[in-house]
DNA sequence: CGGCATCCCATGCGATACTG
DNA sequence: CAGTATCGCATGGGATGCCG
């Protein structure tokens, strides 16, 4: 006799998540997190709550619609607080909730790779290019 | 009197890569590694060389053009090499080089936090909605 | 089997203009 | 300053069919 029911095992077994399984509610998040500007937002607010005009800054090149998209989609998902200030003008600003704090030394590791790494890949796509180009 | 020339001095500063900077090239490289085909792939590689086929296989809902394309980044990058086996049928084997390998970990960690955190997102956005509701 | 080319639609995202 | 709404283009990416 089983000392677990059916269900029960079956529910056990809902918590093997595998973001290898594009129906697995994992595979959404890792889709997120593999979002540039998630990326960069993430790491901007590493450095302690900002302004909506300063993430802009500091993430050149965002878009304020982007912007915007992206920090209601981190906060929808738990990993930004969002709080207003009703002064006139308007003050809001972002930060990190625990949860996105656990985020910030992995998403930190993707930034740091590229930077560390950019020289190796620079040279790799030129030799790519010098081959192709012998091949024709 | 500099006992570095200006040259020199512009030469080592250029080596201050930032990827917040629009204009710098590892922001190109950041906004690769944030595509979740290319982390997947290189997840799904992590455990060694893999044929076309079997990578389609791994990564659930790739479509082959989606594959090749990325894989076709991967080695333009010098992440990833194609050995082609000239049977009938063709044989493609793909594999992570040194460099490659270098960023395993780095993706490996953020398949790993989708899949650890994923109950507390599902959970914070219940509760977005929730107080979505009550607003209206 | 692995890959390229073509077609084609859905959406991502920037630009612009307007509200609180 | 922060945010929403609208328009319109660019491109991501699936489906299909043909070659090595």
């Amino acid at each position: 006799m089983p000392t677990r029911s059916a269900a029960q095992r079956q529910a056990e077994a809902k918590v093997v998540y595998d973001a290898f399984v594009a129906t697995c509610p994992t595979r959404q998040v890792f889709a997120t997190l593999s979002d540039k500007w998630v990326g960069l937002t993430v790491n901007a607010l590493s450095g302690g709550p900002m302004r909506h005009g300063e993430l802009r800054k500091k993430i050149a090149g965002a878009s304020q619609k982007m912007l915007t998209q992206t920090l209601r989609l981190l906060e929808r998902d738990g990993l930004v607080t969002r709080t207003v200030t009703p002064t006139v003008p308007l003050r809001v600003d972002y930060e990190l909730t625990q949860l996105g704090w656990t985020l910030v030394p992995v998403m930190a590791a993707v930034k740091k790779w590229s930077e560390t790494h950019i020289q190796e890949i620079m040279a790799a796509r030129d030799d790519y290019e010098a081959s192709e180009l012998r091949k024709h």
